[in-house]
DNA sequence: TTGTATGCGTTATCAA
DNA sequence: TTGATAACGCATACAA
């Protein structure tokens, strides 16, 4: 393997000559630059990794946080790593893959033995116990979502409650003053991550708002459960006429087949969104229209945001991705409402 | 940040007693040994990743190569990364994750440049475009998954061959005599991996030689593509009392539901087994028996054997893991075969 | 059992 | 514009 001596010696210059040639640093000779060049070629060099990591200060690898629990949703998770792979690459970073059993113990060893400059954190919960560690890390981290405190961190996520407000205003636009939300099964919402907290109580607070009436409905998990949550959730005495739904591809299928069998047309006679939704809902019948949780702008930002704190200063914040509505046809006005029965 | 002489300062040794202290490569008096663990406690000491990298001849960094591609299905990809994580790291490794837009320049610059140790490729394909890039890297490799042409390589995999005969011979053992295998889509067996193919093509003759009439059908995608499917398989004229599904969750839990709807109990009606599932089938109804894909199985050997390069020598060979059958009661005897018709 | 000294490959400072 | 050289932090051959 080739080494900058053997590059110098090629070219006939110093050391420090190829280095400079490389990295720009310096100006160098045309005459230089090119005989380097082409000795760079003829020999196939590659800096050396650990030393440059040990001569700069930098070793070009993010570490990537990134635990897969029980209820996690495999291909979101998934995405987001593949996100922060790519737009980590864009700065010439490579990314060391972190799992559950290294959740804590892994981001210090990494950090602790200067392996990574600096950490991403993905999908972290309410009570996060990396939290409290990558307060008093000795490098830059970003976390990816928004744990119950905040303080002291750069965040970065979708703003789950100007979509659940998204919904509503759309919806309400379209005429229907009765709606439904189709969550996360209960344990979701009790070990989980925090969005869907977020979701749902900007949904909640903000139908109470607009003065619209507003249902929540959690699934299970089974396909008898989900059919359970749509009857719940379209029982005639609520006469609701849209439905938001906010849960993984699987339930939403499942209801969408529910809702078919019962005779409903979408959206001839319900109005169906689908919210902050990681997979492709237009191979759905009918597709749906949607607020797509593009994990790309999140981690983007995040990967950006880790390049700003390594280059000096990036103040702890929150920063909150807007939403976009994608119409896809789901949305209808509401159907007359029934005669009101007499009593 | 503290580092070896620190440590040896605060011991009182020298830093070459320390780090012969934490290899253990040399014998330390007892008293030394003491006090250099007690400076490394007290000092939070971790060796720089880097120094040792330079010093040392291995990074204990490994590369996965890990591409998903449109056909892939994201939670099985995602169990087989974090398997290969969870396995490096009883080895003291790390992975560095390499993705699609680097599958092959990715490969050659992490080796190059000595980033990592060695390298374990992810879900080759037929024709991978990172075999040949392999076959003549600086490091050495391990492959998940067995490509065309494999000479020259390790590879690692489930027996799916093996894991298609024995669900032909639980079936045969039952009394069936007329099978089905609902495959995956067609797509994926035109660009995908070769397991599809290993598969099919063994269940087809396999049964041939067992004189088992056996069927194959592939689905679309949609709902309604998978009834179609399962419409065909069920095709009164072929009178199938046993059905293996090797497909992707969505496909399976439709097809479940199709058959039920179509007035078939399982097992009373049909019998079914779930084959080579990186899912769990225990929540279906009824409850599926499985051949799992145990994503563990393969990377453990695949981890292991890339140890065993790294120690010298590993002959180039194609590992099969052995399948394993779970029961979960819903392989039956076959109904008896309706009085045939006069014509 | 321990310490000294060299080299790993790069970056960056200093001198020319 | 260039070159010599001192770090960077560790492992290890060699000396004691």
């Amino acid at each position: 393997m080739a080494n900058i001596h053997d590059v110098a010696r090629v070219a006939g210059v110093s050391i420090s000559t190829v280095s400079y040639a490389l990295s720009g640093k310096r100006s160098v000779s045309e005459d230089a630059r090119r005989r380097i060049t082409a000795a760079v070629q003829e020999l196939g060099y590659l800096p050396n990794a650990a030393g440059r990591m040990l001569a700069g200060a930098r070793t070009r690898i993010l570490a990537l946080s990134a635990p897969l629990r029980s209820d996690t949703y495999a291909p979101a998770h998934m995405a987001f790593v593949l996100a922060v792979a790519t737009a980590a690459r864009r700065y010439d970073y490579d990314i060391l893959l972190l799992t559950e059993d290294e959740a804590t113990n892994g981001l210090r060893r990494v950090t602790s033995s200067r392996l990574v400059d600096a950490v991403i954190l993905l999908d972290v919960s309410i009570d996060d116990e990396r939290i409290g560690l990558v307060r008093d890390l000795s490098v830059p981290s970003v976390v990816v979502g928004v744990p119950k405190d905040a303080t002291g961190l750069i965040c970065v996520d979708l703003d789950f409650a100007a979509a659940a407000r998204l919904t509503i205003d759309r919806l309400a636009e379209a005429g229907h003053r009765s709606i439904a939300l189709l969550g996360h099964p209960e344990a979701v919402y009790q070990r989980g991550s925090n969005f869907p907290h977020r979701f749902r109580n900007a949904f909640l607070d903000y139908a109470a708002e607009q003065k619209i009436s507003a249902k929540f409905v959690m699934p299970g998990t089974s396909d008898t459960d989900v059919r359970q949550a749509v009857d719940q959730m379209l029982d005639p005495g609520d006469s609701v006429t849209g439905v938001v739904m906010h849960c993984e591809e699987s339930i939403q299928s499942r209801a969408l087949q529910v809702i078919a069998e019962s005779g409903r047309s979408v959206p001839g006679d319900l109005s169906v969104i689908s919210a902050c939704t990681s997979f492709d809902t237009s191979h759905f019948h009918p597709p749906l229209d949607v607020i797509p949780l593009v994990a790309a702008d999140s981690c983007d930002r995040a990967v950006a945001l880790i390049m700003q704190a390594l280059d000096g200063a990036a103040e702890p914040h929150v920063e909150l991705v807007a939403p976009r509505y994608e119409s896809r046809g789901s949305l209808g006005k509401p159907v007359q409402p029934a005669v009101p029965e007499l009593t």
